[in-house]
DNA sequence: TTGTAAGCGTTATCAA
DNA sequence: TTGATAACGCTTACAA
């Protein structure tokens, strides 16, 4: 039984190499135990390994310790600017603890993240950060009932017994609609996200209030309900709302993807922002100060979601009977080109 | 020896609650040996997995078949707008080949690649899609001499015998240049990226010749090198291009983010683009047809850059010793508004 | 301080 | 068609 000269070599390499027993080898090799090793042993254990460039093999180890030391991310849709900053949020905090991250995509695709979530639970991932939640999540739900640790991320399910850490989406909207009241406005118009998912009703909920609040006009035509969080659908919204012929002077956008789609649309139509339309978006993401306007936005701590979510992650596993809490991350109006008091 | 009631259900449990043997269970759920089985007992095993909950120990499988179906994807910022499609086109192909992707984010550290990489090995990963090459690069340089599967994406290593797959740089610089001939700009400016990058370096080459071939100005002092491809470093390049007082009418900018990068000197001097400067970028990222002005750019097909990255390395997978081969995807110059003839 | 041996959960080989 | 058994590479009581 010679050593694999081909495939990558092993414990019993290393060992063999260095004239020791593989558990003498584990030892040394392990900085926790290295201390039951001569030093003599140890070092001559670790030139062998390096010479040899070994390399545990970790799925032999998780298997022997059952911890993989990995947690899964997941979400939705890599390409939206809002969620790198969150990756890396994310990863800072874990990296530091000796935590391993495998970011899946899932496209908002639900048979897309039926498989992918398999697939981490089949790694043995200690736990789960999910960005994907909707309003009613029976994936996420019967994960949750099965003990699985899990933290949500910007978004919620329904039923708020998951911890979670989000942006302070009501305040931020009521902030946009205080900006533009104090403009003059009085006609505003809202083109929410996905009413299936927590921020499009909590944003679009905290809308009605505030315009209630303030005075301004409620009319149902005002709102628009875009189908999903993208520059396209936000395009057909603005449509929709120009169809509609409301007078409104100004628009909060369920976020910055849909306020781009306004964008477009006033190209499209030679509208100019922010002389006949307001438009205000939502979690600022990357260049918007690059924009024709500018886009006034809601700033949204991204990272420190993401760092929040991984805190909260390591403490539910360390504590699996921990109480779920849900922690509300503040935001900040930013004020830009986009939005100016209502032509006379 | 009760089933363990907390943790995970394992094959055992499973084969119990079917009332076979560990054995039998394991073919009845794997589909390629389920035929060996009687229909009834597979039957019988899968509705057990199904009401247990079982996911297999994929540690356990890739132990025993040394197996992982898994490729690493090594990337150097994730909030970098140009590599989100990359992933995208990774994992359309890796997916349907049934590979699994673990992404990691190297933030451009060099000890950070290193402690990633490492843990993908230690994963036993299939193959390497890296985009983090460096000219001089000898981490991968090592890896590839103890026979790492890997292919290079984007950038390329000095030494040209890893397979790799970029966007043609050459050819698009050289449209870049030739756009603003035929403006009738004759000092032209370029902007690099880092020359210890091999995009840096051949799009700057190409700059040259480009000029050189085109009779027009060819000082030294027109060209400038970014240390990183971001916005500040673009920023940096672009005051101390003004320093040097050239007289240039237009600017070839190593990437987007660079060009990014004028635009902030710009709006800091109070210059006019293009009407002062013209400005080209590099990748066409997302959202640059909205910006003021809308950036003329070289568009790169980042997300069949990523397809074919991944569809390589399968084949390097499926056949090891296959020579290393390079491919040169076509990029297209989209002329926009920030380019524009010299003021006369 | 080091060696022995068992076992993590799965699959492959062999036998029945 | 199914069962018994060994083995993948590693860690960890326990023994020496």
């Amino acid at each position: 039984m010679t050593p694999n000269p081909s495939s990558a070599p092993t414990l019993r390499d290393v060992a063999e190499a260095a004239g020791v027993h593989t558990a003498t080898a584990s030892r040394a090799l392990n900085p926790k135990t290295r201390q039951q090793i001569s030093a003599e042993t140890a070092r001559r254990v670790m030139r062998a390994a390096q010479a040899l460039g070994y390399q545990p093999n970790s799925a032999a180890r998780s298997l022997k310790t059952s911890r993989t030391s990995t947690v899964g991310l997941v979400i939705p849709d890599l390409t939206n600017p809002l969620f790198p900053p969150i990756v890396r949020g994310v990863e800072s905090v874990l990296e530091s603890s000796g935590y391993n991250v495998w970011i899946v995509n899932t496209d908002n695709d639900e048979e897309r993240e039926r498989a992918k979530i398999e697939s981490l639970r089949s790694r043995q991932v200690e736990g789960l950060i999910v960005a994907t939640a909707r309003l009613d999540h029976p994936l996420l739900q019967q994960l949750h009932e099965q003990g699985v640790t899990m933290v949500l991320i910007n978004r919620q399910v329904g039923d708020l017994r998951i911890p979670a850490v989000t942006g302070d989406d009501a305040t931020g909207v009521a902030a946009g609609v205080r900006h533009l009241a104090e403009l003059g406005h009085t006609r505003i118009a809202h083109l929410s996200g996905p009413l299936s998912t927590s921020t499009g009703l909590v944003r679009s909920q905290a809308f009605r209030h505030a315009v209630r609040d303030r005075g301004l006009a409620g009319d149902a035509a005002l709102v628009v309900e875009c189908a999903r969080w993208s520059e396209d659908d936000g395009a057909a919204a603005m449509r929709e709302l120009l169809e509609r012929d409301t007078g409104c002077t100004a628009v909060v956008a369920g976020n910055d993807l849909i306020a781009l789609g306004c964008y477009d649309v006033f190209a499209e139509r030679g509208l100019s922002c922010p002389d006949d339309l307001s438009v205000i978006g939502f979690n600022d993401m990357p260049f918007l100060d690059k924009l024709r306007p500018p886009l006034t936005t809601v700033a949204v701590p991204h990272h420190e979601l993401g760092a929040e979510a991984a805190r909260m992650l390591l403490d539910c596993i360390g504590e699996p009977e921990r109480p779920a809490r849900s922690l509300l991350l503040p935001v900040s109006l930013i004020v830009r080109g986009s939005t100016a008091p209502p032509r006379a």
